[in-house]
DNA sequence: TTTTGCATTTTTGAATGCAAAATTCGCCAT
DNA sequence: ATGGCGAATTTTGCATTCAAAAATGCAAAA
């Protein structure tokens, strides 16, 4: 198994919330699992650490990450910067066909939305919005996005809207769409930094941080 | 030592060049040098690897990474979004204290720029863009801000300028601390990726990416 | 019953050893 | 002289091993 391959892996099992945050990463075990020895593990793990996706306790060991409410905020600022740069920058340099699959993938996500299906409508917005990191063209930015937003994934993928939210948050997609459409670079800017803006109040309102015994898992259902 | 201590070592040596762009990795020298054995040193590789300071080519082992010019377009994006965004969180954040470390930094970078010191000047300049990152007051900001201009650094600290575009540069500059002062988040953000769309420019045009045989430290002096 | 001190066990962090891959060198044919 | 092929050498990647640190368990004392 590659080097890259071993982090991947592991990097899933955190998302997952298999290994949930705050918890011990069991080497040991851990090792077994992926069919190999203690040290490709730990290179991964100081890797993921680097990521902050693990942290690491000198003679301790390594744990799953835990956000607190200030992390959040402070990943949800970022990711506002990112995705509003991505905005601008899709604008002028995104294709047709590009624009094309993000209208199809908009008129999918509403209709999930009209179904009250939110797994589904979370799964489509997810990829609205990585379709217009990656329209960027911009492949440090593109690496940047995807490692701020794996952190707070469950947060913002996972936390369960009321019915007025939603109702905010499809129109919030349809000003997107329409300004891509136009390419206008500032306005999407605009409007992408209030989306994600109102989704940051909802996630930390809802008290979604990774604080003792706030199991986000349990949520999902 | 210290897992960061050896990440920090070796990411030092990479950032003065000491091992230039392209050039291979001796691990077995490395080690010797920094009295540790293949093992920490291999896992602080691949953290560096995934910063993007490191290049890993299986089974042939590790190089510098060499910049080209889409690298370095890219960085410079990404960093007008990150300074973009710090100098808005800045303006709602700074202290009075900070405004006046701030300005004060700024006399003494006016005063390099009088008396035509550009080693000094670019020591200062840095020094106030650092300070507004950190007055943004998010961590996570900081610390991708600290990884994608450790990439870029040599190309932004180095390369002369004209006396018309370093003239500009101080205007901006100005104008910078201006909006700072009166705590205009929209307008220093918009001086700021300008002041960087300028100096990307520049480093473009001076063609510094880190191709073949293009040795920045040569230039420095 | 709770707490303190100590010995044992477990786990971590790093060095070493070993097999596989790649590079280098030498030899031979042209 | 030069170009190609194969063996020797080096280097990589990982498993194993070893020393040190931390956690655990247990007994004795308060």
């Amino acid at each position: 198994m590659l080097h890259e391959d071993v982090v991947s892996r592991i990097r899933a099992i955190l998302l997952d919330g298999e290994i949930p945050p705050g918890a011990r990463i069991p080497e040991r075990e851990l090792c077994e699992r992926l069919g190999i020895s203690r040290t490709p593990l730990r290179e991964a793990l100081k890797v993921l650490a680097a990521e902050g996706l693990v942290q690491l306790l000198p003679h301790r060991g390594s744990r799953a990450a835990k956000l607190t409410d200030n992390d959040m905020r402070d990943l949800f600022e970022v990711c506002q910067g990112l995705e509003a740069l991505a905005g601008e920058l899709a604008c002028e340099r995104i294709t047709d066909a590009e624009i094309d699959a993000i209208a199809a993938a908009h008129a999918a996500m509403v209709e999930h939305y009209r179904d009250g299906d939110l797994i589904q409508y979370y799964r489509g917005n997810r990829a609205i919005h990585e379709a217009i990191v990656t329209a960027a063209g911009n492949p440090v930015l593109a690496g940047l996005y995807t490692s701020v937003t794996a952190r707070i994934r469950r947060a913002r993928y996972v936390t369960p809207m009321t019915p007025q939210r939603w109702a905010l948050a499809v129109k919030e997609h349809e000003a997107i769409l329409n300004a891509l459409q136009r390419r206008d670079g500032a306005g999407l800017s605009h409007i992408l930094r209030a989306h994600l803006r109102h989704k940051r109040e909802e996630v930390l309102q809802a008290g979604f941080a990774e604080t003792e015994g706030n199991d986000l898992t349990l949520r999902i259902a």
